[in-house]
DNA sequence: TAGCTTAATGCAACAATGTTGCAAAAGTAA
DNA sequence: TTACTTTTGCAACATTGTTGCATTAAGCTA
């Protein structure tokens, strides 16, 4: 029987993603931890967190991974909403009430979607 | 005066993306190259024919970098349209045909859009 | 076609990001 | 506290992409 263990690394590290605006990277998630643990760890942690269902990964534009707190898959698991990436401060930032609409000629069969918008955020425009 | 010299590694990595149905990873170019030339000289070309206007450049959602030829760019180099990316075959395609909709709530700036659906193509379902 | 200029290539070395194996450390239930 | 098992740290490795520099070759000109 698995159990998961709640250990200091994997809270600070949730609630860090948790509290922020934005997606983090697991480079910016190190320099914030400062030290709290291993690269290897972290790497680790984020991976189980995503399991867990607790954030959920995202690839930039630029081919760069980032985290983002999970705020309203409570009950079902839904990511199907447009991602906003600033080029000039390179914050990824989730636009959970946006859903675009789209339709699909051919047969193909979908069982994910991922959007994201790049352009100028609040902040840097 | 900068000049662009057409070698036969460029011709050769430019034709087979162009006549590839799915957009390629630089893996698989240096695959099917097969030793016509140097890892790093994939690289360059690749960063040329894209700055040419010539092949896009595609980022998968697993992070997997891919190129895929400009068919419809003649005139204006418009890639506002949807990838499928396929989680079975792991290819990349571009739909042209088709232009999602949506409504931003807030005030970002837009440039760019990224859009690409996973699940199974054609071949895979 | 031969020579010249410089773009393009090959090679080595490096950097960033992510993965794996294994022993040691630390949660958690009893 | 004890025992069990998850989690961690460390080292080593894999992949992907970049940079510097000497050499090669594309293509213009005579």
């Amino acid at each position: 029987m698995k159990s998961v263990r709640n250990t200091t690394a994997k809270t600070e590290i949730q609630e860090l993603i948790a509290n922020s605006p934005v997606a983090l990277s697991h480079t910016e998630i190190q320099s914030a931890t400062n030290g709290l643990c291993d690269r290897v760890t972290i790497y680790r942690i984020l991976e189980r967190l995503t399991v867990e269902g607790l954030i959920h990964k995202v690839v930039n534009v630029d081919g760069v991974v980032k985290y983002a707190g999970c705020h309203s898959c409570s009950e079902k698991h839904n990511h199907n909403h447009i991602h906003f990436s600033c080029q000039k401060c390179k914050s990824v930032t989730c636009l959970e009430d946006v859903e675009p609409s789209y339709k699909l000629p051919k047969k193909y069969t979908v069982s994910e979607m991922n959007f994201t918008l790049s352009g100028l955020c609040p902040q840097c425009s």
